[in-house]
RNA sequence: GGCUCCUUGGUCAAGUGGUUAAGACACCGCCCUUUCACGGCGGCUACAGGGGUUCGAAUCCCCUAGGAGUCACCA
């Protein structure tokens, strides 16, 4: 049997990470057998409809690198791969079932049923469809139907007994059928609900491993009820466990939490983000794997295995990924590196003529997250205010004293290189601390307070200074020496 | 509230009757070093609680507690 599975979401907006993450899982798994991995949009609510979601739906899986072998986009022999554009296909189905009675017409208005259901609400009951139109006789019913008159088809579900089905993670979920509702399967406006849509679709797309959230674990066995009654063999079930916020609040937009393309604007790269988000609920065997934690693409396809899958949720934690992110920047090349920091470079620097190559090489294994970058650098376009307290330090062993005299002896030796380069820089340096006497530091610490202002930089006193350029170089030693004198 | 599912350190997690209960992130030391970062070494912290079953339980069963999901003409 070929493997085919679907990452079916709805178009309300940005893909979130839970959605990213249950897309990758299902593109994993598909690939991982040899299989089919299709994208449907289920957009059966036309009011939650976000406009341009569906092409942001696309933008993100191709940026996520998730490609779909069958989709709207993309085409395939089941389509079409939208709902909405499927829209005829639901209602014979549904009229078989109303045929043999595993589903009914009902004609109650919503006004009707907010009434019961507040009655039954004051009464203390626990409401539920009362089953009132399934009394109606079966010709009636038609005829009413073939009248005009507003309906939605219900399922019919027995009132005695259990539903099951086998969760490949969770294993047999049962529940007793009295406490399941007679939900609409067909809306009035002839659209079908999702209960009703998936399971047409998935078993017309010939869906063998239906992999979607634990939000559906509990509906379930209701959709089974629906397979059994169109005759029709289940598929594999596998759901997954949600991502969350803290440990209770599901990771959502509504509170500010990330989407995948905040993560990428923000300066997350595409391949941290997938490898955290990959081992955010899932882990590889041990026994094949080791302590492994760097996967790409391919290698989470070797790897991926429904048994590393996780039953309960997981807490999306930044800390972790800025981790992971900071890994894959530092042993990205450098060259990548230089194009991806430019235009955070350019936030600060643009017009300054800096050497970017050079502020590439100290950025790049400090980079935690470009987004960062720009504050990380800023003290290159302009000198900020310090207090000269900073330049004491012990371990260089330095104090305001040292540190004046330092920058006097480096003033005039600075001054007369020619070729203002970082090895000149460095060279002229360390001979000023060997004749003197003094410990490298005691001169590397001063200057780079001097022409920095900060306690700690990227890069040492000699890469900043030929960043800088002799004129700000020496301009900004004159102002440290200022400082110190004055204070002094 | 009913139903369903879940519960190993702050977080991600390994573990499927016998382990000194891995590892990673974070945090804290120390080392390296012209700061920071990197790197190296070390440290801290966990089986929700209570009952069983068993020679032996994080692993099996029951109860309690906590959490999540669901109970729409949303998906």
């Amino acid at each position: 049997m070929t493997v085919r599975t679907r990452f079916a979401p709805s178009p309300t907006g940005y893909l979130h990470l839970g959605g990213l993450r249950s897309a990758l899982y299902t593109y994993l798994f598909a690939k991982k057998n040899g299989g089919t991995f299709i994208l449907r949009i289920e957009d059966t609510d036309q009011e939650r409809e976000v406009p341009g979601a569906v092409e942001l739906i696309y933008k993100s899986m191709r940026q996520a690198g998730l490609f779909y072998d069958e989709g709207p986009d993309v085409g395939g022999e089941y389509g079409p791969y939208i709902q909405t554009q499927r829209r005829d296909t639901y209602l014979p189905y549904a009229m078989q079932l109303v045929e043999s009675g595993a589903a009914y017409p009902c004609f109650c208005t919503k006004e009707e049923l907010q009434q019961r259901r507040d009655e039954a609400t004051a009464r203390g009951e626990q409401w539920k469809y009362d089953k009132h139109c399934l009394n109606i006789p079966k010709e009636e019913a038609l005829r009413r139907m073939q009248s005009g008159e507003p309906f939605v088809i219900r399922q019919n579900v027995p009132t005695t007994g259990v539903a099951s089905f086998e969760d490949a993670i969770y294993g047999h979920v049962e529940a007793p059928c009295d406490t399941l509702d007679d939900n609409v399967l067909i809306k009035q406006d002839g659209l079908p609900t999702y209960n009703f849509a998936n399971v047409i679709d998935d078993h017309l797309m010939g869906i063998t491993h239906v992999m979607r959230g634990t939000e559906y674990l509990s509906s379930t066995p209701k959709y089974n009820l629906l397979y059994e009654a169109l005759g029709w063999t289940p598929p594999v079930y596998i759901h997954m466990s949600p991502v969350m916020k803290d440990s209770s609040r599901k990771l959502s937009k509504r509170y500010g939490d990330p989407s995948f393309e905040d993560l990428l604007s923000q300066g997350y790269v595409r391949d941290a983000i997938i490898n955290f988000i990959a081992l955010l609920g899932w882990c590889p065997d041990v026994k094949k794997y080791g302590e492994k934690e760097f996967f790409t693409m391919d290698e989470l396809i070797e790897a991926f295995d429904l048994s590393g899958l996780s039953k309960c949720p997981a807490i999306f934690n930044t800390e972790k990924l800025l981790w992971f992110n900071h890994e894959y920047i530092s042993r990205m090349p450098l060259d990548e590196y230089q194009k991806m920091a430019t235009p955070w470079f350019d936030k600060v620097l643009a017009g300054k003529n800096m050497d970017y190559t050079m502020l590439s090489t100290l950025m790049h294994t400090r980079t935690e997250i470009f987004s960062k970058v720009p504050e990380m650098i800023a003290f290159l376009a302009e000198l900020p205010e310090y207090d000269i307290d900073i330049y004491t330090h012990k371990k260089m062993k330095t104090d305001a004293a040292i540190s004046l005299k330092a920058l006097e002896l480096a003033l005039p030796a600075l001054e007369a290189i020619e070729d203002f380069t970082e090895e000149n820089v460095k060279a002229v340096l360390m001979d000023l601390a060997a004749k003197n006497e003094m410990k490298n530091g005691q001169i590397m610490w001063p200057v780079r307070i001097a022409i920095s202002g900060l306690a700690s930089t990227p890069g040492g006193a000699t890469e900043i200074a030929y960043l800088l350029g002799k004129d700000e170089t020496l301009r900004r030693i004159r102002l440290g020496m200022d400082k110190l004198q004055s204070n002094g």
